[in-house]
DNA sequence: AGACTTATGTGAACACTGTAAACAAGTGTG
DNA sequence: CACACTTGTTTACAGTGTTCACATAAGTCT
């Protein structure tokens, strides 16, 4: 889908093609491998046309990084669904909790390419609440944590006055976990390691919140 | 010191200078900007004098992420440094715990290019106990962080049986926040609202190790 | 319908980068 | 002193991001 060389002289939907062309380079090399040449290369167009879409290497970059944001929210979301029913509230708020956690670091380890590049560059608090980075509830991965700790307040499992400012919390232990797994120290963890380092640290961000 | 052209045809010390020059360059534009031949041209040598000591742009880099993650150790140990005397064991083995999660936070914030430096790339469990990594006190970052913790253990605040994977844990919350705040998400946040943030960041790894 | 404007592509060119191969200048050792 | 070895230089090449001029398709207006 990306070699026949096309027939008419537009191309129809370049924006799109060059994300996608982009995202498939950070996925197999994370983002130093999506290189602007090679993304136009395999959307069969010539360099400068990435020019009339972005106004960057960065700003594809940028758009790349979106993308790969998106399918975070689509691992926290496979995660979330898989939860077996409960029967108090408290549980199933801490299960998605947990499953926030568990889905995070699964797509970490799982996409450790498109990971690093969803973190990558000047991914700021809007780029947190846009909808370009959003899976399929519409819900980017920071709305994902926050609605879970939403229901953690409300279920009674976490106290009110302990809410503010929870996701830096949470986010900051479990993005520290993948990050040193993936290209810092921990990289040489096996998996028994990794899940028993997860299962640690999910329990302490519960006990310690 | 670094433009003087020298008389001599041998440079004398050149590796040091490319890693110091390379620094220079991490320190100001982060990992991306120790690029090969700037950092030749700043020792005042051809670019391909740099393969007489290393074999890559990656080596170069290793070496420069070293250098970074000694100056790390050496900011952990001026926060320790700083701890004011206490009476019992426990309050000072928390307090140097405590320090470590400060020095690192405040490393990552006051020096952000070589913080991202330090942890670029393939740094594995070695680096983390060779000694181009290590600070004044002769111990790397990890090595600090396992000594406080042993502290922690030894003065009893910590219960043994807690202790393994307990690294983990700390350095996972610690570096997580530090990444979100430097170039993830949390960049946008000011210094009051770090501030407070680290303080319940170290506060919850205390209460949930 | 035909002319004008705008959006979207191509082509050639430039200043960079990392790296390899051959050569040159010092340094050390028998 | 001759010879090998180390360390730096020269030249060269492929690949990168980006700019400027040009070409072509698609709308738009009368």
């Amino acid at each position: 889908m990306a070699h026949r060389k096309r027939s008419t002289y537009r191309h129809g939907d370049l924006r799109r093609a060059l994300v996608s062309a982009g995202t498939d380079l950070a996925r197999e090399g994370g983002p130093s491998a999506v290189v602007l040449r090679e993304v136009t290369r395999r959307a069969g167009v010539t360099p400068n046309a990435a020019y009339r879409h972005f106004e960057d290497k960065k700003a594809l970059l940028h758009a790349v990084s979106l993308a790969a944001q998106a399918e975070l929210a689509r691992s926290i979301e496979a995660e979330q669904a898989a939860i077996p029913p409960h029967d108090d509230a408290g549980s199933v708020a801490r299960a998605r909790l947990r499953a926030v956690g568990a889905g995070y670091l699964r797509f970490a380890q799982t996409q450790p390419g498109l990971f690093r590049t969803a973190f990558v560059g000047h991914t700021d608090l809007r780029d947190a609440a846009t909808a370009e980075s959003a899976g399929q509830s519409g819900l980017t991965p920071f709305q994902l944590l926050s609605a879970a700790l939403d229901g953690l307040v409300e279920s009674g499992v976490l106290p009110a006055e302990r809410r503010p400012g929870a996701e830096f919390l949470a986010w900051s232990s479990v993005h520290g976990l993948a990050m040193l797994e993936i290209d810092g120290p921990l990289r040489s963890l096996d998996s028994q390691q990794r899940a028993f380092a997860a299962g640690r640290l999910l329990e302490m961000v519960e006990k310690g919140l």
